[in-house]
RNA sequence: GCCCCGGUAGCCCAAUGGCAGAGGCAGGCGACUUAAAAUCGCCACAGUGUGGGUUCGACCCCCACCCGGGGUACCA
């Protein structure tokens, strides 16, 4: 009987539970590591670490439960798990509010850094608390300016005036990622382009070596991921071409895929808002130069979204040029049209009408020619030339269907692969070895070569912001730029008191004279850079840093990064798919470079999460549909939600919480804990005395779910989990009883498997069992008991369950011995009644035995 | 437009080319109860988006298409 006064012992109840085990965690600090010298086998763990606005949410609570799962398994593996948390506390929103709310960053920022500590340790998230770490502190930002500092004296940093992206009403720069469909993220307002003269970290120096390593995470990082990368990297292989322009001081180069259509190429193209389209248009006619200056203003007007229309018309002004076609020697106009960027490439193009859409569309809205120089009606097999020069002057391959090959009246482009024509050295040949030909040619004549283009961009590290790390540069009045001496690091950044935090268009930091004004090393007077780092570069090392988070000396130690690192499995949103990793990936291979590193990728493994979703849409306070982290805790428990977030699906898929059940979940758990209270028989109560059923089912599940675990199917490790529950729910009821050694066997396995996804629920098992060892310490807890080995003999079936079909139709089915052949199998099969009823009078045509599991007879088709 | 992922019961999801169902939610029935809740037990429900193909045998492999989601887009 229970009532408010005697509480039932019986009554699974997670707050309780809750409050029992948080102090005895918090005492024992279970998950810290020191550095081992310990012979047990390492694995480093990492979550990506949070931004601290405001508390957890529901994303938070499934970061940190699946790869609280992950870092506990290996635990539970033998290994000793390295699982640090910290914060990636520099950034907007903390000024965002500052300037909303008059709020002081720093203690904004500090303020929700302990709310979201407290919420992840109630959350059990097994970290190591000692090794903590807040970007946003000056002995973690002082080696960002190490790092750049490092990377200035290599050259990898560097300062040049660009084109970069603006936000007219938030008066600040605006990075590429902050750029939704033209228009800033935060306010709607289309953004601008702007010149101004910026920090950049050289990344495209390392675009090869970006691209070509992804193969090396071929399966260990989602597909999807290593896709996204490749795009982003975007490399295009190809040839520079150089055009000689009648009247111009230099050749202008242009950078082609296809350089085997050079023969085709009828007309060039060039950037419009490129120095070269000045300098063409400059020395034209008054007319033409007003023609192009009132086209570009055109252009210019237009938004980023209209640029990137590709079903517009394409418009384009004649220069009144003409270049030389290199190998056909032909006078070939020259056109700027905004279809043809000035930041790719090198601005402009050599227009191959017949064979690329883009330039067919322009050549027939302004009447360009178009010749044809590959027949793709030809047959080409492979990159061998099918066609030898011989076989041309005996006229064996016949010359296609004039109409079928004519884009300027079909429209198409003939972009496939064909037999070159119309090309004189080049005829005959496949697209393939024309392209190789091709630049042969242009190597042998000086006038072009083999070439490759990104799309990659070097890295923009400057921004207008207080709240981020100052960078170490200072200027004198002739405007040198001079780096700070490292033993003047950190550059501190500083007190927001008096700061004007309102966006103005230049750093906060210029306002403040003290911060400015400083002398060189040699005593010259100097101005710092006001600017700040962009806060990736905060996150593009900082698994490094939890090596040993409080290293006064240097950034890490690479006698420390030689132990951990690289990260085993790194577990975060998608979200960060192309820039932090690339990023990191990237200032892993500068520091293996510089020597610091003995390995050139961060991130052995990646597991993204999905997003937890409410009624098909993502969460939002504007769209009022948000499920608050502490509520659901509050309602359900700790263990409950955590299960949840395992149980719900592939870890990869979104989460719809309409259609997940917490309550589910903990009436689960309850079943299980239930379990613990029941066992009778004694701890040292020998299992192989007990109900052999059980055992089996037991001895499966210990088999089965470490292989689920690593694959990442925590879904199906949970709903294992049920089932053996069940299935010693069933033994303990109406089978062997509960002073049975095979159920406490089997409920103890349930309290390790469950200390996976539900943590508290597992300890307080485990106590209920008899298994705590208080003076064990940490040992003592089922997070350290390690994963049971199966008793192959008891994975071994005695019988099973052989099926006949019948033309893939199951007929009948028979218990039979595993170790059955497969012709006393077919035999078997041939007697039964109910396959004979099904074959009837037909004719058996063949029958396939695969002892022990299946027969499949088939008859000869009517 | 191009690339990737997915489509299995009312719902979420399982299923080395071998009986379509492991687990859960919601539902129904029953046991327990004075009653209800909780608990325990039992039950039903799909032939795997569509159309072809390969195979003795296809949710699984191949082709085309439909639907949903994501990425990317004048990138030469």
């Amino acid at each position: 009987m229970t009532d408010e006064l005697h509480p039932d012992e019986n009554a699974y109840d997670p707050a309780r539970i809750e409050a029992h085990w948080a102090p005895i965690w918090d005492e024992l600090q279970p998950f810290t590591v020191d550095d081992p010298a310990d012979s047990k086998p390492r694995k480093y763990v990492l979550d990506m670490f949070p931004y601290p606005s405001g508390d957890l949410h529901m994303g938070h609570a499934e970061v940190y439960a699946l790869g609280d799962i992950v870092a506990r398994y290996w635990r539970q593996q033998g290994f000793t798990v390295l699982h640090p948390i910290g914060w990636d506390s520099f950034g907007l929103p903390a000024e965002n509010a500052a300037i909303k709310r008059g709020a002081d960053p720093r203690q904004w920022t500090y303020e929700n850094i302990a709310q979201q500590k407290a919420s992840m340790k109630r959350y059990a998230t097994s970290f190591d608390w000692s090794r903590v770490l807040h970007t946003s502190d000056p002995e973690y930002y002082r080696w960002n300016q190490w790092l750049f500092l490092t990377m200035y004296e290599k050259g990898l940093a560097y300062r040049k005036a660009s084109w970069v992206n603006w936000c007219p009403n938030d008066q600040t720069v605006l990075a590429n990622e902050q750029v939704v469909e033209g228009a800033c993220e935060r306010c709607g307002a289309i953004a601008e382009k702007k010149k101004l003269t910026q920090w950049y970290f050289k990344i495209t120096d390392y675009a090869d070596r970006l691209l070509d390593d992804l193969n090396q995470l071929e399966g260990a990082w989602p597909s999807k991921v290593l896709t996204m990368q490749r795009n982003w990297i975007g490399r295009s292989t190809g040839a520079d071409v150089d055009f000689v322009i009648e009247g111009h001081h230099s050749p202008v180069t242009v950078f082609t895929t296809r350089p085997d259509t050079l023969f085709g190429a009828t007309f060039m193209v060039v950037a419009p808002d490129s120095d070269l389209a000045a300098e063409l248009a400059a020395g034209a006619t008054p007319e033409v130069r007003m023609a192009f200056q009132a086209y570009l203003d055109e252009v210019q007007k237009k938004t980023e979204i209209d640029r990137q229309d590709t079903s517009r018309e394409k418009t384009g002004v004649f220069l009144d040029r003409f270049a030389i076609n290199p190998v056909t020697g032909e006078r070939i106009p020259v056109w700027a049209a905004d279809y043809v960027l000035a930041d790719y490439g090198h601005g402009a193009i050599m227009a191959v009408p017949a064979h690329d859409q883009r330039d067919l569309d322009f050549a027939r809205a302004h009447g360009l020619p178009v010749t044809v120089v590959v027949d793709t009606n030809a047959p080409v097999t492979g990159a061998i030339p099918v066609i030898t020069p011989e076989m041309l002057e005996s006229g064996d391959p016949h010359p296609s269907e004039p109409a079928a090959l004519d884009p300027l009246a079909t429209g198409e482009a003939l972009t496939g692969d064909g037999r070159m024509i119309n090309s004189g050295p080049l005829d005959g040949l496949s697209k393939q070895n024309a392209i190789k030909r091709a630049i042969e040619l242009l190597e042998g004549r000086g006038t072009g070569r083999a070439s490759k283009t990104y799309r990659l961009r070097d890295w923009l590290i400057s921004r207008q912001r207080y709240w981020g790390t100052p960078i170490p540069i200072m200027y004198t009045d002739d405007g040198t730029e001079v780096p700070v001496p490292l033993d003047a690091l950190p550059v501190l950044l500083p007190d927001a008191a008096g700061i004007d935090m309102k966006p103005k268009g230049t750093s906060p930091l210029g306002g403040v004279a003290a911060f400015v004004e400083t002398t060189t090393p040699d005593g010259q007077p100097a101005r710092r850079d006001t600017d700040t780092m962009d806060t990736f570069v905060d996150s593009s090392w900082y698994f490094l840093r939890f090596l040993n988070p409080s290293d006064s000396t240097q950034a890490f130690d690479p006698a420390l990064a030689e132990k951990w690192a690289p990260v085993d499995q790194y577990v975060g949103g998608v979200e960060h798919a192309i820039l932090h990793l690339l990023y990191a990936r990237f200032i892993t291979k500068v520091l293996f470079d510089l020597g610091y590193v003995s390995f050139t990728e961060p991130f052995s493994a990646l597991l993204n999460q999905g997003m937890v979703i409410l009624d098909g849409a993502k969460m939002s306070k504007s769209k009022g549909n948000l499920v608050y982290f502490t509520e659901e805790l509050d309602s359900y428990g700790v263990d409950a939600v955590r299960l949840t977030m395992a149980f719900a699906g592939p870890p990869e898929d979104d989460i719809d919480w309409r259609d997940v059940s917490v309550t589910g979940s903990q009436k689960f758990l309850a079943r299980a804990w239930r379990l613990s209270g029941e066992v009778t028989s004694p701890v040292d109560a020998d299992p192989a005395m007990g109900d052999q059923a059980l055992r089996r089912v037991t001895h499966r599940f210990l088999s089965d779910v470490p292989g689920l675990i690593e694959a990442f199917k925590f879904n199906v490790a949970v709903a294992r989990t049920m089932e053996l529950v069940n299935a010693i729910r069933k033994t303990v009821d109406t089978g062997a009883g509960p002073a049975d050694a095979a159920v406490r066997e089997a409920v103890e396995v349930v309290a390790i498997a469950l200390s996976l996804f539900a943590p508290y629920t597992a300890e307080d098992m485990w106590s209920r069992l008899g298994r705590r060892d208080e003076a064990a310490g940490r040992d003592g807890l089922v997070a350290f008991a390690g994963w049971r080995k199966a008793d192959p003999m008891l994975l071994i079936d005695e019988t099973v369950t052989a099926i006949v079909q019948v033309d893939g139709k199951m007929r009948d089915k028979f218990e039979v011995s595993p170790t059955i052949g497969n012709d006393e199998l077919e035999a078997l099969a041939r007697a039964s009644e109910a396959v004979k009823r099904a074959v009837g009078d037909r004719e058996i045509a063949q029958v396939i035995a695969r002892a022990p599991r299946i027969v499949n007879i088939a008859t000869v088709k009517p």
